[in-house]
DNA sequence: TGAGCTATCTTAGCGTCGTTCAGATAACAA
DNA sequence: TTGTTATCTGAACGACGCTAAGATAGCTCA
């Protein structure tokens, strides 16, 4: 029952409501969960009527895609942080892993709005290859500096490309009832990401040559 | 704009309207797609009105459970078929999850509610390792086959859940304009999906001691 | 200052949706 | 034949996405 942005400056009619309606989405969505987002209802926590937004996005889908970016700006950010905190190149593939999961995790009704977004489009919002801050040149790149031929491009873009489905399938299932004696075993959710890694290919471009 | 099961036996009011309407939306999520998808479109296509579907489901979320059920079986059965026609355990491993990937991309709304109702529910329908027949147990047992310890149930569960996460991930994102190029490069979408599974670590079981 | 312009926001409304409820209908049991 | 019960219909409610017409208020430039 808080009234957002709309108590802050406020240049003309509403303010920046474009800004508003993104952060109120989010803000609906992680606390009620994606079923629940309605246009409706984010110009309600917005303070405005239900025809507003539409001065800002062409429909509902144009504002879920400006949640799914912050979503991707918000992801990148956190596998750059676990590129830059690990200790070796080799490491740095598992912890981008438990990030990208952990980010899932925390985040489930953006994460979800991430990928139904790209699923329209049929495409990687960030452009991947396209984008050197995109997240897949982040993972890429760690490949190569683990050991990958930067020169074989194809065999480092599939690599990359099975480590990225990888970690999109644990994080799609990471909260399934069927893992959680998994989880209690191994002492932990990460701990358990951690071990599903392994026993994956992550590692595998180490072992390539 | 045909009439569905409506021409066929009719023991009294409708027939088995519940296995008309299980078919009418599993016609109509292939045809218009997972967001077209009324309960009222349902009861148009299955030729009854808007309110008799609730005499067969709780609410649409049951009825969509109940698309999703067959959905299961069908994958069940296509897994079932990879493993039996592999030429060796270890081809099996890749070809389940060929045979995985393929079923979601020529079923991708089936597909999408699938894992819609599996999220709801947060976890996998059909019980996994409480339910011998399901997908879970066909592609634990492979492992099995191919030289896996029986024994070592957890290390055995880990790379079950690793094959199956990577396999989900890629059914996902097989579609990604991104990837095009890696299938016209690789000959083919089969063959991109055959590439990144070498590349994980389905076969790392084979490898392990 | 003030007149006009334009972006912004509101009010009202359309068609559709999920769901409920009272009542009609038809198979079946006695 | 009468009653019981499962099945289906018609009408309705509130919420939704979205559109159109008009009100409002900040901005520009005389």
């Amino acid at each position: 029952m808080r009234d957002s942005q709309a108590a802050e400056a406020r240049p003309y009619h509403h303010g920046d409501l474009r800004r508003a309606l993104i952060d109120a989405a989010s803000r609906l969505l992680e606390a009620e969960g994606p079923s629940a987002l309605s246009l409706r209802a984010v110009a309600r926590e917005a303070g405005v009527s239900p025809a507003a937004p539409y001065h800002h996005f062409k429909d509902k889908g144009e504002l879920l895609e400006a949640v799914a970016g912050e979503g991707w700006t918000l992801l990148d950010g956190a596998i750059a942080k676990a590129r830059a905190e690990a200790a070796t190149p080799a490491d740095a593939l598992d912890e981008i892993g438990v990030a990208y999961v952990c980010f899932a995790r925390e985040n489930p009704a953006i994460y979800r709005v991430m990928y139904d977004t790209a699923r329209d489009k049929e495409a990687f919002p960030d452009g991947m290859e396209g984008n050197e801050d995109s997240a897949y040149c982040k993972v890429r790149d760690t490949f190569i500096d683990a050991g990958a031929n930067p020169n074989e491009v194809q065999e480092l873009e599939l690599s990359t490309t099975a480590a990225w489905c990888s970690a999109h399938g644990l994080a799609e299932m990471a909260n399934f009832k069927q893992f959680q004696h998994l989880k209690d075993a191994l002492g932990g959710e990460t701990a358990f990401f951690r071990a599903v890694f392994k026993r994956l290919g992550l590692a595998a471009i180490r072992a390539q040559d």
